[in-house]
DNA sequence: TTTGATGATTGCGG
DNA sequence: CCGCAATCATCAAA
């Protein structure tokens, strides 16, 4: 460090061409040791090394008039041999030997921080959408991690303000490098310097500025800390979905009752068609689940609704097709789909129907029971054909998929429930719009 | 202000 | 890693 401070305060020194006579060109004493040489050579070193001494007290007109008469000067060579052999003994080239910094731990630290927050790392061009897809691209699917446009944009002021203060500093620091090793070769004509001690005096100037760097990249990095702190809080403080989204996740809930676990691919597609994210879906469905598991009579009506809903949907575009491939067992209405888990009871679901006109809901589990819009579809036309009284029957709910022991098929796990004939059948039918 | 609804988070188990 | 269950924190209507 204060070798550091000395090189800087020479650098300053002689750029000035001030003051500081000391810190310009502190020269050892002229160290007469043993005079082998005569005494009138001694003398006029002795004159130079007094002219050079006092040198920078002049205008800077005079002293470059005195440089360039000193550079000339018979002298010369002889001072210039002279101080070689002062600096070898006094061993200040030696100096500084101890290069290599270790890396830092805490620039390490900074530097993956900033890495790992996208601010530093590669250029991510443009985009909210490049970055997007290098985060998918990365592996990492949940991508609930960082996708606010806010915080975004936040993060790419940062990000941007970080970039041209970086800039700023590294042409700083070369053009400040420059400056000085064209100082010290200038220099070198009138003392020894190697190319060593350039090459050092370099590499503490850079260190020098990585150290202002440094303090860059830790505000930077506090900036994103606080950022992302008021990013999470935004985030608690939730906001609720639109009544769209809302109306769009209980329509494939609904419809999927007896299996309301969406695949990957069917999230993702909620999640375009909701403008949310793909764990927002996933939070969905959770809740809907533990919340609808927990009270189903209190979601009766809802379903009836969606049922409803659906099905007027779903009598589009399927009434052909349903037609012609039923009669009238009221049945497993398409297929095995809901063969495996589901109910069992056939039966709960025409009381669905029941309800929505009736009213007066009761039926309790009814609604609950549809398990696809053609399910849907098919309770209404059968209702319409005069179905009613079913009911009777069923005490309880379990309504369609639900186990007894709160599981939704038994099985729980979903996987079972595709075995059989149609996993996938049943995503295939929702997909309403 | 109270209260129910609801999105998010956390801990646990498979 | 996923889903469940409990819980938190906020929203929004009463």
């Amino acid at each position: 460090m204060d070798e550091q401070a000395r090189i800087m305060q020479a650098l300053g020194g002689v750029s000035l061409a001030g003051h500081s006579v000391q810190g310009g060109m502190a020269l050892p004493p002229p160290h007469g040791h043993d005079g082998t040489d005569g005494d009138g050579r001694k003398q006029d070193i002795g004159d130079i090394l007094h002219q050079i001494m006092t040198i920078t007290d002049q205008s800077l007109d005079e002293a470059q008039a005195k440089k360039h008469g000193l550079n000339c000067h018979r002298m010369k060579p002889a001072l210039f041999s002279v101080l070689c052999e002062i600096k070898e003994k006094t061993g200040l080239s030696i100096r500084g030997a101890q290069e290599e910094d270790p890396p830092d731990p805490q620039l390490m630290r900074l530097d993956n921080m900033l890495l790992a927050e996208g601010v530093s790392g590669p250029e991510k061009g443009g985009g909210s959408a490049a970055a997007a897809a290098a985060a998918a691209a990365a592996g990492s699917p949940t991508d609930n991690s960082i996708e606010h446009s806010d915080y975004r944009a936040k993060l790419s002021q940062i990000r941007q303000i970080y970039h041209t203060e970086l800039e700023k500093y590294e042409q700083a620091c070369n053009e400040f490098t420059t400056h000085v090793m064209n100082l010290l070769r200038e220099q070198s004509r009138t003392r020894p310097i190697s190319p060593k001690e350039i090459e050092r005096m370099v590499s503490i100037i850079h260190r020098k500025f990585s150290s202002i760097q440094m303090q860059l990249k830790q505000s930077t990095c506090e900036a994103v800390m606080i950022l992302r702190s008021r990013f999470l809080d935004a985030r608690r403080k939730r906001r609720n979905f639109s009544k769209q989204a809302t109306e769009i996740l209980n329509e494939y809930f609904y419809s999927h009752l007896s299996n309301p676990y969406p695949s990957e691919e069917a999230k993702e597609e909620l999640a375009k068609k909701c403008s949310i994210t793909v764990s927002q879906v996933s939070n969905w469905f959770g809740n809907k689940r533990i919340r609808y598991k927990k009270n189903i009579g209190k979601f009766q009506e809802e379903a009836n609704l969606y049922a409803a809903k659906t099905a007027v949907t779903a009598a589009h575009a399927a009434a052909a097709a349903v037609q012609n491939s039923q009669t009238n067992s009221p049945t497993t209405p398409n297929s095995g789909s809901s063969g495996s888990f589901n109910l069992p009871n056939s039966g709960d679901m025409f009381m669905s129907m029941q309800n929505l006109n009736g009213d007066s809901y009761q039926g309790a589990q009814v609604g609950a029971n549809v398990q696809s819009q053609v399910d849907t579809l098919r309770h209404v036309i059968s209702q319409t054909a005069g179905y009613n009284d079913v009911l009777g029957g069923n005490p309880m709910y379990s309504p369609h998929g639900l186990n007894g022991n709160g599981g939704w098929q038994d099985a729980t796990t979903p996987s079972s429930v595709i075995s059989p004939t149609e996993g996938p059948g049943s995503v295939h039918s929702d997909t309403s719009n």
